[in-house]
DNA sequence: TCTGGACTCAAACGTATGTTTCAAACAAAT
DNA sequence: ATTTGTTTGAAACATACGTTTGAGTCCAGA
């Protein structure tokens, strides 16, 4: 099951109709068609559907995590002995997305995208899947995260990190039909690493407000 | 097409359907199981499946851009001749979210959710129903909202209304599970009124962080 | 050259979907 | 009581989906 070509093609053609279309607007018969390949392969390669979902998660976040693992090895000792601080911490997952390598120009996007979507499509088995697999990588970022806002309650820093969540997913999820957008509308164009550039003050300022209670 | 009592269970149960499991993913046969009418019905009444998804936003966000009109209408004139404040556009904003008459307990996260699934959804037709509708209440928000921050550049504020747009949406579209998992945590009961009077604060700070650039 | 496993292909399968049909039931007006 | 227009009901329709099948192709190793 190594590296086919026609497994590559189903993964690419997959993954850039999913973060188009959503995974239940997308049908097999439209990936294996974009893929040029026959329609069985995707359940020959893969199994299920279901599967090569999990397969196209697996593709970006398991070198993703690698890599945002050994990031945070840096940061912690170069702070060493004190904690991060909370905007070098989101710096480095921001960088650490953009410096992923990528198959083509709207790699990030699509990524991003299809990061929001497993927040935000009712896909229970994926959800399952990437608490399975990614959840250490996952932890020790919150856990970080934690020591760097000591001055919040645990109930005040949960929601926050929720909002910094849905600011991020939420934007970059759309960032290709934003940019469109803001093109028509001023003439200007920009690239994913300017919009991290702008997400990353903002959600530093709205971590760092005053709490609305002690 | 008034006041059938068939209707009113139809909207219902597609509401509460949608917001559970989002458009694609709930069929007819489910709506008219839970609302115990005949699958015909929604034909009848409505059309067509996408005329049915129009109509379940027509019936919470008609009456919620008549409210929100006219708390605009009354915050303009306190603070005239100033424009309203950043924070209390916001508070008046969700003032009105909160204030809005709602059928049972669950209504405004589902109200929410509904909202945040019309932002990620692909529901092309969705989109362009809301834009033909509701453009005239968003825009005139969105103009205050511009002269609530005039220190920001248009394309700052392009970027920042985004961020607090995407971190609203995707907060609320998954209130009642964040709640849950909360409760689980740490055994707190959270409101959605307690979820705004957090999320304002964060918008606020975050809107008003240095620029990045003049 | 032969063999066997990996892969591709066209076709079909079973199921679920949105929609339509048309007769029956109902309500109100004549 | 009859008629008229509206609403319901069970059934069927056409289509699209994920998946399976089985014959065919390819190619490395014996």
């Amino acid at each position: 099951m190594a590296q086919s070509e026609t497994v590559d093609r189903i993964l690419d053609a997959a993954e850039e109709l999913f973060a188009e279309r959503g995974f239940s607007e997308t049908s097999l018969r439209m990936i294996t068609g974009r893929a040029r390949v026959n329609l069985a392969a995707v359940n020959y390669h893969f199994g299920s559907k279901k599967s090569l979902i999990q397969a196209v998660f697996a593709r970006f976040l398991t070198p993703f995590c690698l890599a945002l693992e050994q990031s945070l090895d840096r940061l912690e000792a170069e702070s060493s002995p004190h904690p991060p601080s909370l905007e070098s911490l989101l710096k480095v997952l921001t960088q650490t997305v953009v410096a992923m390598p990528r198959h083509h120009d709207r790699s990030i996007a699509i990524y991003m995208r299809l990061q929001g979507l497993a927040y935000t499509q009712s896909q229970g088995h994926l959800r399952e899947f990437l608490e399975n697999e990614y959840s250490r990588t996952f932890g020790r970022f919150m856990g970080l995260l934690k020591e760097a806002t000591p001055q919040l309650s645990a109930v005040e820093r949960y929601w926050r990190i929720q909002f910094m969540l849905g600011a991020t997913a939420f934007t970059m999820s759309s960032s290709e039909a934003l940019s469109d957008i803001l093109k028509n509308k001023l003439g200007v164009e920009t690239a994913v690493e300017e919009i991290v550039a702008r997400l990353v003050p903002f959600l530093t300022a709205g971590m760092q407000a005053d709490p609305v209670r002690g």
